[in-house]
DNA sequence: GCCAACGTTGGC
DNA sequence: GCCAACGTTGGC
């Protein structure tokens, strides 16, 4: 899952959220809102299931990279900052009765003592086919069990 | 339903 | 700030 660390900002405000805000929350844990794209959308929706794993990513700031490992611990339901008409993340095209967007909410279970860099990961052969590396572009992807493993061992 | 124009993402 | 890749919109 992406975060954008240093700057986000959405119709005017600041958005902005990187893994030590993550950390001051209440028991490190915070709701995944603001995701408007259908991919990512569905990931949250219709695959996360709680106790899954989640890379924490770092992206469009001065290092990209993975800053923390996270679980889920709640699964999808309607993104309501969709329907508040004051909020930067509203969409007059979702409501109560047919929300569009959906979140899910994360704990953050370990900080990384160092962000692991996007250039170091585009370098290891093992991680040629992961989605980050290959498409980039997706705010919540999926990551192969193998990739996981493998990234787990280089911390 | 096609596809051109436009908007956004995000590394560099 | 640039720009390539991707996503969305809307006329036809």
């Amino acid at each position: 899952m992406k975060s954008e660390p240093e700057t986000r900002i959405v119709k005017g405000k600041d958005v902005s959220f990187g893994i030590t805000d993550l950390q001051a929350m209440e028991n490190s844990t915070s709701q995944w809102d603001g995701v408007r794209n259908y991919k990512a959308r569905n990931y949250m929706r219709d695959e996360m299931k709680l106790g899954d794993k989640v890379l924490f990513y770092h992206s469009n700031c001065k290092v990209p990279g993975i800053a923390g490992i996270a679980t889920v611990v709640r699964e999808g339901y309607p993104d309501y900052t969709a329907f508040d008409p004051g909020h930067p993340y509203y969409d007059p095209k979702s409501n109560q009765d047919t929300p569009k967007w959906f979140m899910v909410d994360i704990k953050l279970e370990k900080k990384l003592d160092r962000v692991l860099p996007l250039s170091e990961l585009k370098q290891y052969r093992e991680l040629r086919e992961m989605v980050l590396v290959k498409q980039g572009r997706l705010s919540v992807q999926p990551v192969r069990q193998s990739e996981y493993n493998f990234i787990m061992a280089l911390l």
